[in-house]
DNA sequence: ATTCTGACA
DNA sequence: TGTCAGAA
């Protein structure tokens, strides 16, 4: 399968399918034109990397679980590696949860000091905005 | 019609 | 991440 094909069947743009393969994410045959051959087990990865990124993962982040996720092989390793990326993945969520809650903190005093009935600060950013 | 690479208002 | 160009 092209590109295009790999592109409706996955979700993924077409950009981000060459993105990926940039980022040794997928590894496509070449055609002897150069166009990109996909097999099924690309296309299988292709939705999975889909799911990986909705779920916020980084292609670092993948770089890891794929190999672990996608069995081709019948063995099933241990996948130790699995354990420790979601463990800090985990964890930087968690950082980042930390930030945005400090985030919301600052903002939400910022509204509770906020004087009633006063339009002035709204105009005046439509001004700047406009 | 589609894909490829590289570049960016 | 989209999109446009120029070539295949």
């Amino acid at each position: 399968m092209r590109i295009g094909e790999i592109s409706d069947r996955s979700g993924i743009s077409i950009r981000m399918l060459r993105f990926y393969e940039a980022e040794g994410l997928l590894r496509p045959h070449r055609t002897e034109k150069g166009y990109r051959d996909y097999s099924q087990d690309d296309l299988e990865e292709a939705r999975l990397i889909r799911q990986l990124a909705e779920a916020g993962l980084t292609v670092e982040a993948m770089h890891d679980l794929l190999p672990c996720i996608i069995s081709p092989e019948p063995t099933f390793h241990p996948c130790d590696r699995l354990r420790a990326r979601l463990e800090s993945e985990v964890a930087k969520l968690d950082r980042k949860l930390s930030d945005i809650e400090r985030s919301r903190a600052q903002i939400a005093a910022y509204l509770a000091g906020l004087p009633r009935g006063d339009q002035s600060d709204t105009a005046s950013l439509q001004s700047e905005t406009a």
